[in-house]
DNA sequence: CGGCTCATCGCATTCGAATGCAATTGCATG
DNA sequence: CATGCAATTGCATTCGAATGCGATGAGCCG
């Protein structure tokens, strides 16, 4: 058994620097981090040595020294609403080992609320990171407080109108557009919509984009109520609605597909409703639940692997060039028919 | 409006360090560096200049440098396996908050697959994290090697036996066994189990206790299928099951929720099964599709709240008091009587 | 064998902030 | 007014690795 680095009380331990495996092997400090390097240039030997004397002492270049004096810290933010980061697990599972293949690790800051913006991002960049992904909005003082600090930033999923930024997202009012042109064209003619939270910006696209649909068709006066993107709040939503709108609807847009899933269980259990016969309910985004078969919803699902490549090669585009211009990315959405709607016949 | 840093072209920019603010507010670095600290002497009128400075320059502490010296970088590593992380996001979500209100910074690690740990814990080691909170199991080598690293590590649900070790879990066993003496007491006879994947600690633990309990009960040879703790891969299994053992057992356990209700679609869809009547269906976890009205699951819930500030408190406690002794904590689950599976009278 | 090129290596400096120590100041006290 | 004590502040050094530059030596060609 080789001993490993000499044991000591845990107190007064130090771990190894380049100068001790340096000293070890008889060489320079220099030569100790070129070894470590990927372009540099050492010869066989020294590389052995090195290395020997390097595993000897469980040495491990210091990151953190690295990122002082190359000035890259290897590191991304990824910002994250709470919801999002429920909802969209896989959005953040991506997005880190999108970045590690790239040898860029994720330092990931969740919001408490949206009010905290402010001090997480100061607390992003103090930590000096080479760039930054955004699922939650930001200011206008907000973005420009980023790019005075010349960190490149990503906008997933929402963008500043009118404003140059980098972003990536799926165009939800087209796939909401789509939606309620297929619930029209197959007859529905009253309708109620379930938004998401007041602020959050995808919830505004989405309805928005409903409405508008609905409006190009003549309809007008549309039931609203508000949810929470929780399940919960999907069930409590169908029941408002059908409340205020004295009886069901023909259709019940709802904003994602939790909600969706909240009022089709609404619908059944406290309503003895059937969907799609008595009542069509659509989401949106396409999450595993959505395909379980008691559901089934008729939604829009975002293309998560491509967004998320997009965002990432974005970025990393950024970082290296740091010149280059704004760009926005739009995806469509994959149209589901699910059987929690009566769509129209197989015409798109 | 008072100009911010001077513009210039991206590509020459500079930072503002300490000593740019110290020059400019006719100061000594030091003087800077004390200002944003928070126990450090300066005196109220060197505050305001320092600051005043400061702002002008746009200036922010390099948490980076300050890591350097301080030797501490005020990030942790958590390593999460991609199941994991997809079924329980609110782990993630929580231990991020958590930290955070101790200005503790997550650093994320996925793992593409179980072979990827080594690379991983050396990218980890390399950033001289605080800490490392670990939902991913680790050989006695690899722990090893954290320990000589000298940096506390805390188990998420997992914990090695016989070697003294940080962690917090959920009582896999002793929820499965539950859940199986409730199955057994009201009346059920045949069973089946869906397993999870061969390398996930938990699903063995989870079986474990099921198949042990089973015995007691004098229950034997019970049919075992393997999914991936996916939906599909339960709806697979419980037709496998059928074919297995010619016909549905009495009671299918599943190694978590998912699978669960991948199970009862299928013998709803496919066979066309009364659940709980013709078939019980049990899970584990207690996510958030679980309590969906179409499932209803019987199952286990995990405490994750009390068990993601265990995790937390206990890593930073090892953090700060680096000679405390290793320390597990092991909690119930929540015992959910859904209606997915007929259970005997509420006797506990 | 001389001259030349190129790879390798070490020296010294740099990144940006924290901190022990000493110097200075202010203020209260005898 | 002299002395003592505490609060400020600056100086110089430190953390650990990367890198420009110059020195050395090996290998190659004529």
């Amino acid at each position: 058994m080789g001993e490993k680095a000499k044991k000591s009380t845990r107190a007064n331990w130090k771990r190894a620097t380049s100068y001790d495996v340096a000293e070890l092997a008889g060489v320079s400090q220099s030569a100790v981090s070129r070894v470590f390097q990927d372009g540099a240039s050492a010869s066989k030997q020294m590389r052995k040595r090195v290395m020997a004397a390097a595993s000897k002492l469980g040495y491990r270049p210091n990151a953190i020294a690295r990122g002082l004096i190359t000035r890259r810290s290897n590191m991304v933010a990824v910002i994250m609403s709470q919801q999002t980061n429920l909802y969209y697990p896989e959005v953040l599972v991506q997005l880190t080992q999108r970045f590690s293949n790239h040898r860029i690790r994720v330092l990931l800051f969740t919001l408490k609320s949206e009010g905290d913006i402010d001090s997480t991002l100061e607390q992003v960049l103090q930590f000096r990171v080479d760039g930054i992904v955004t699922a939650a909005m930001l200011s206008g003082a907000q973005l420009a407080t980023v790019q005075e600090a010349n960190i490149p930033i990503v906008f997933y999923n929402r963008s500043l109108p009118d404003i140059p930024s980098n972003s990536v997202r799926c165009d939800q009012e087209e796939g909401e557009r789509w939606l309620v042109a297929q619930l029209f064209a197959s007859g529905h003619r009253t309708f109620a919509i379930v938004s998401g939270p007041e602020d959050s910006s995808v919830s505004t696209e989405r309805t928005t984009g409903a409405i508008q649909m609905l409006r190009e068709h003549g309809v007008d006066g549309v039931t609203i109520v508000t949810g929470d993107y929780g399940y919960d709040s999907g069930r409590d939503a169908f029941a408002r609605i059908v409340d205020r709108h004295g009886g069901p609807p023909d259709a019940v847009i709802a904003a994602n597909d939790v909600m969706a899933i909240g009022c089709i269980d609404e619908a059944r259990e406290s309503f003895g409703l059937n969907v799609p016969a008595d009542v069509s309910i659509v989401g949106f985004d396409g999450v595993g639940p959505a395909q379980y078969a008691a559901y089934d919803l008729s939604t829009v699902r975002q293309p998560v692997e491509r967004m998320t490549e997009a965002a990432v090669s974005m970025l990393i585009d950024r970082i290296e060039k740091p010149d280059l211009s704004e760009e926005k990315r739009v995806f469509s959405g994959e149209r589901i028919r699910g059987s929690s709607a009566e769509f129209a016949a197989d015409t798109g």
